[in-house]
Order: C-alpha cells, then structure tokens, then sequence
DNA sequence: CATGAAACTTTCTGTTT
DNA sequence: AAACAGAAAGTTTCATG
C-alpha cells in the first residue's frame, strides 16, 4: 500500500494533470481553453462563474496561456459565402524540379489562397482557396500551373468544421 | 458631363460599395472585418477609432454583421502542438461503393479529426488530424481504413496560414 | 450617426492561504 | 505561488438629439 500524501502533494496531483516543457495545465486551463474556443468574446466575469474561480485568477490564467504561446490570438470568424465567394477550392499541387521557391511564391502571393500546408508524400502542397466564380478559380490555377503539376477540387460540403476544441480534452504527456 | 448627385445619393454611392442578397456591406464594414479578424478582442472604442466611426455605431455595424452572418463568431486560436500534438495530417479519403455514410461516422467520430471537406474529383474526403505520435496517427488511420482507400500526409510546414482578411478587400457583388 | 449618462467588465492593489 | 476581495479605470450600452 502507498504512503498517504500531504495535502500539498495532494493538490498538486489534481491541479497538475499535464506536463509540458515550460508548462503546465490542469482542468481549469482545459475548461478555459474551451470555453474561449466556442467563444473568444466572453467576459472574465462570466468566465469564472463556468470554471469556479475569481475574475482575477481567470484573468492572470488566460494572460499566461496566451504567454506560453497555447493561445495564439483571437479572431472573428467570417463565412467567405457572405462576401460572395461562391466556391471554396482545395487545390494540391506538386513542383517541377527546380520550381520549389517559384511555386512557393505564387501560392503566397495569390490573395484566393487563405491556407496552404506543405505535406509529405507525393503531393507537395494542399491549399485552400475561395473564389467567386469559375472564372475566378481558372485564374487562381493558372497562377501556380506553370510551376509544376496541379489537382483541383471543389469543396461540395464539410462534414466536420473547425472541432479544435475536442483536442483539449484528449491533450496528453 | 453627368449630372450632379443629391446628398442623399451621394451619400449611397461612397457608403454601399459592394451589394449582396439581403445586405450591402461598405468600406467601414470591410475595415470592421479586417480588424476583427486579426483580432476579435479588439475593444469596440479602439475599434471605433481605427474605423472613423462613434462607438455606438461601430457596435450597431458588427451587430448587424453578425446577424447576417457574416461574421459567424469569435474563437481562441489555440496551438495543438502546445497541448502535445507533434503531428499534423492531411487524410485523403475514398468510401468503398456503399460505404459513405459508415466513412462519414467514422470521421465524424474521430476526436483527432478537427476538420473535414468533402470534395469533387478522385478523394472524396479531405481531413485534417491531430496526433501525439504515430501510434495514435495508426490508430485513427486504422478508424477510417475499413471503409475505403485513404492517403495520409504527414504536415511539414505551413506557408500560408490562415489568411482570411485577404479575402475582405477583393469581395465584389 | 453622434453625444453623454448608467451599467458592466477589466485591471490593479493589497491580503490571505 | 496561486487565489481572493475590494477599489479604480476603462468599455459597452442605452437613452436622447
């Protein structure tokens, strides 16, 4: 049988349910963390009524997450649709030899293009693009087409849309 | 030459800039976007400052922006590989003739799983996971396997990132 | 759309465990 | 070191013009 803990070890043991390099975060940094990702607006106030603890505590929490760089920063989200971007694209492409840099210049200076993540295996990059019409997506490829082989496809619907907030449970280590 | 327009006219001409469906969104509201996007936090009397704008009336804007839905709501951007996840995927799915829906579960109920697009062409799913390690990235690979051909990707870098304020300034209609 | 007052939130200070 | 309570500063909201 093992030794009874003190209460301060006891304390620690439920406060400190993660262990990263720098850091540490418990269920309270979790619960923050998921309230602020359904919604970044919502006032210290209220914020500590959901996680249990006093609007400065909350407030010195969230200031060191965004410290140690857990959150990154706070946006609005806005649907592309709305501003008449009628076709959302994803577009994988792979660069000719000697091209790399080129193809990597034209992705970052197309506007259309909101995301873009260089991968392994035999596509080099997937990119996210949204255009207002087909007129608008041909010139979107023909800004990368002459710097390697190209494969576009239209997004008909998302099945599943923006679900960070289910990682902070599973966080592990 | 054309002939001089009222107050009134004029007025409508320098504000509505772009019309849509059920809304017309103007330079401000475009200035409103971009602010908000970078960062949803920004207090209203900042915001009011940078637009040109009351602060009731900057308030009264980003209401109607979001009962359009052209904002669709605020979120913290949060860093998976802060909470542990080392990897990043891109998985590319085909269903088995009479397997979509079983797929669609699948991915749906794959907590790694934080986005997913279903497209036109050869793949018809394209999603985005996060793993601790490549054990975990096995066994959410093995969740979607039973029900058709995937590919998965391996994220090496991301030379664009999350870039939807350049879309407000190219909007037309 | 702007001004000014009231209500709320955030932040700061000091204090406690 | 972390959390709390109260006071001060700022912001949002609501009235009105």
């Amino acid at each position: 049988m093992s030794k009874p803990l003190l209460v301060s070890e006891q304390q620690a043991e439920a406060s400190k349910d993660h262990r990263f390099g720098k850091f540490s975060l418990d269920r309270i940094d979790a619960a923050i963390l998921r309230e602020l990702s359904k919604d970044a607006r919502l006032p210290r106030a209220e914020l500590s009524r959901r996680v249990g603890l006093s609007t400065p505590s909350v407030a010195d929490r969230v200031r060191r997450l965004e410290d140690v760089g857990v959150i990154r920063g706070y946006h609005a989200d806005i649907d592309p649709a709305c501003l008449g971007y009628g076709l959302a694209l994803l577009i994988r492409a792979r660069p000719l030899p000697g091209q790399m840099q080129n193809m990597i210049e034209a992705i970052r200076s197309t506007p259309q293009i909101v995301s873009c993540d260089r991968v392994s295996g035999e596509d080099c990059f997937v990119a996210r693009a949204h255009v207002h019409d087909v007129i608008e997506m041909e010139a979107v490829i023909d800004r990368i087409v002459p710097f390697g082989a190209t494969n576009s496809s239209v997004v008909q619907s998302s099945p599943v849309e923006n679900r960070i907030e289910q990682l902070i449970s599973l966080a592990r280590k």
